[in-house]
DNA sequence: CAAGTTATCAAGTATTCGCTTGAATATCAA
DNA sequence: TTGATATTCAAGCGAATACTTGATAACTTG
């Protein structure tokens, strides 16, 4: 059989994209860039590893097929290659969750105790009635890059100093980066201590944003 | 900020699912796991690996949280851990060929010329209809694992031998193990040059069974 | 064009990975 | 128990990977 030898190539082809989700580093610059495009000094600085590997990192996704390069004057600009492509990451991290212990101990681990969650379905139907706010805890230029329609952004360390600008009549839900995101459990925290009913939205601005386009019924 | 290191192993944790797909060897033996689950010497056969190294393979991938095992006796039985990561196979397989022109260009030299399709809907709708014969051309183990309702097996080998059991008045669909499967290929180009009218499903059994379970329209 | 950013490249090293070989273990059947 | 079959384990080796450091390239601004 000569064509072992052509399945041997496709397989070797496909792995490409693979190894792209096999490294802890590259994982981390992906669940960046699932918020916004950035460049690579920013990734680094973000992630905490130098810049040079950063890059390394980088081009090696970019040549997995999963992010886009752009060069922007003197800086290189990285985002994800489409929907499929994030698509593929948010379903690896969630099947991770359903599959490995380890990766659920970890997440409790990080994210501490649990705060009340509210799902995509209940929002909407919230959000028609008009008796609840929602908020942004990201940093500002990933609510500039992309947000649900009508939070408004109250980044993390803002939120108690702005506390009075939230009516004091409707529930809060915060959202963030996603379920392995602290911000909005620590929001939901802070919030409820201030005496405020609050909860977290399920899954952050990737998991709404992927939805919509699935799903538009708006927002 | 003692998190950082929490978030590291997090992403540590969600990285060794990521390592079960970066490994071409993994990804074949994940290919025919899609069909129906089988021992080791099976997929150590069918992939063209010895016997001990199949065996590692097959338990980075269960540790990997994608492949169950199971004693059955003697042997050991591997399957896939669920429908999400089954899902997350094809997802990655499908976002590889739209991202990555090596792996249409390897499939497309593994594939050989291409061959008109049907797709899901449309046979759907003529399988309501009943004027078409749908066949399965896959290994008879394989059928047996589990098929498409109403199809009959006809593996490629038999198919010349079998002509006569086709209806002469009805068009032929044939399907296999997937989009990268030559079987449903060859098997419509020996139709046509059989003066039979025959077309290739889009896709395999992996796909028609996971497409069946999100929107069960029966079939 | 010179200076200053930002990103990439190249080379070196420690580590991990993939595969092989030969021995060990588990289960079944006689 | 013994023998047969199927799978896993353990050790070893070459190849690939991840990260570092220092040099180079691309672009912008003065």
């Amino acid at each position: 059989m000569a064509s072992r030898e052509a399945k041997q190539f496709l397989f070797e082809a496909i792995a490409v994209m693979g190894k792209g989700f096999s490294s802890p580093r590259r994982l981390e610059l992906l669940d960046l860039l699932a918020q916004a495009p950035r460049g690579v000094d920013e990734l680094a600085r973000a992630s905490g590893q130098s810049i040079a590997n950063t890059s390394q990192h980088l081009q090696a996704l970019h040549a997995a097929g999963l992010l886009t390069r752009t060069r922007e004057g003197t800086r290189v600009v990285y985002a994800f290659a489409g929907e499929d492509a994030l698509g593929l990451w948010l379903a690896l991290r969630d099947a991770s969750v359903a599959h490995l212990g380890e990766v659920e101990r970890a997440a409790r681990e990080y994210l501490g105790e649990d705060v009340e969650t509210i799902g995509r379905a209940e929002l909407l139907e919230r959000l028609g009635e008009g008796d609840v706010v929602v908020i942004d805890v990201r940093p500002e230029e990933e609510f500039a890059a992309g947000h649900i329609e009508g939070a408004r952004s109250i980044p993390l360390e803002e939120l108690e100093r702005r506390l009075a600008e939230l009516p004091p009549d409707r529930e809060v839900v915060a959202y963030c980066r996603g379920p392995f995101c602290a911000y909005a459990h620590q929001a939901v925290r802070r919030l409820s201590d201030a005496g405020r009913s609050a909860r977290r939205l399920e899954g952050g601005w990737p998991e709404w944003s992927l939805a919509s386009k699935s799903d538009p019924q708006h927002a």
